[in-house]
DNA sequence: GACTTTGACCGAACAATGTTTGAAGATATC
DNA sequence: GATATCTTCAAACATTGTTCGGTCAAAGTC
């Protein structure tokens, strides 16, 4: 009988134990190697198997690499989906908060933050579904920045390239130190005051 | 009897005419298929030797790439060398000026900006050589915008991340077109009311 | 001219990579 | 117990950057 749910291939139906358990060690891997600095052979040791085992999990290595860029999406909704304004907080506070916590998700993993947002590994293209966990990523992100009054696509697409910008200077140059990370509160103030955001009460800051 | 000029390896008396083929060779299959998208074997075959060959001109295929790098920054020096404010020019037009040209530099050949800004290729670490021209790079930029009126080393770091993450944007999201270029403007202002460079004169602009 | 030296080049091979193939054991199902 | 289905891997393949050993021609030297 065919299964009326999504069509699972072969490779789908193992264990899925076994496959979280390679996507860790590729984590962990990358972490100590770099992304690209480990082999199949390397990663199947790290899980006690075979190479050619892994095909049966994974369709290729840059499938590996899929399911960890999709991981690292899903984890920055989760935590993207604790800011916005509480009642009664100011527009700007909630904004800095909100920036300092995507600056920290980046910084605080620069082998996850290298995967999402830049191209270091060669002929990786995410998937058309990985895309789709990176697309509702900026979409929360437009509607968080639409609460806070930044409704201009071109004040949006401005702030994006602050931010990214501060963060890629921070891991660039600056790996597990705060020179960057430390001009964030005042960039945010510069572009709340061009956009028209009122800046927070003296009394609270 | 001993050169008393700098030691020249084997490699560096071959002929610097073939030495140079094999760059531009370079250059072109990298913008062609991407800066790792070719092997050694197809850059040979480009200029017509055996790949072996090539370790008679460059010690690896990293030392290519190492060259192409240096190459990189020598063109942006000589193109950052006529920014500047003329006589009598609004310090304000002059950043806009430098910005765009560094802007245009860079989006007008992404391959060259991945290889001089971003690390696509694994384990491609510039040599000391290469790496001081990108540093007398950063030092002309520097005193460029100390002579525009930025002498606050933070206030430098702000704008090297926002001009950054706007050229940024604009490459890996909008390569091609200005989306993120006609905010450059805007984000110069900006950032030039901030940091108290004066407006241009309103007949000027 | 013979002889050596040097420069330029490449075929063959090496180790490592991602990947495919074919088949072997293990496990479940009847 | 027989059959089918999982799960695994040894062996092999093509491709990569790189090394080795040698060939061949040109340039000096006597």
């Amino acid at each position: 009988m065919i299964d009326m749910a999504e069509q699972r291939s072969l490779a789908d139906r193992r264990s899925d134990a076994t496959r979280e358990g390679i996507v860790e060690a590729a984590w962990r891997l990358s972490r100590q190697e770099g992304l690209t600095g480990w082999s199949l052979r390397r990663l199947a040791d790290e899980v006690g198997l075979a190479a050619p085992s892994l095909y049966a999990y994974f369709d290729s290595k840059h499938a590996i690499y899929d399911v960890m860029f999709r991981q690292g999406y899903e984890q920055l909704d989760d935590i993207a989906s604790r800011w916005g304004p509480a009642p009664g907080e100011p527009h700007r506070r909630a904004f800095k908060v909100a920036a300092a916590g995507f600056m920290e998700f980046c910084t605080s993993d620069p082998t996850r933050y290298q995967l999402m947002f830049q191209r270091v590994i060669p002929e990786f293209v995410p998937s058309a579904d990985a895309y789709s966990a990176s697309v509702a990523n900026y979409e929360r992100f437009r509607a968080l920045l639409g609460e806070l009054g930044v409704t201009d696509d071109r004040e949006l697409d401005l702030w994006t390239a602050i931010s990214t910008g501060l963060t890629d200077q921070q891991i660039s140059n600056d790996p597990g130190g705060q020179r960057w990370f430390r001009l964030l509160d005042r960039a945010v103030d510069i572009f709340c005051d061009h956009v028209g955001i009122p800046p927070e009460p003296e009394g609270q800051r």
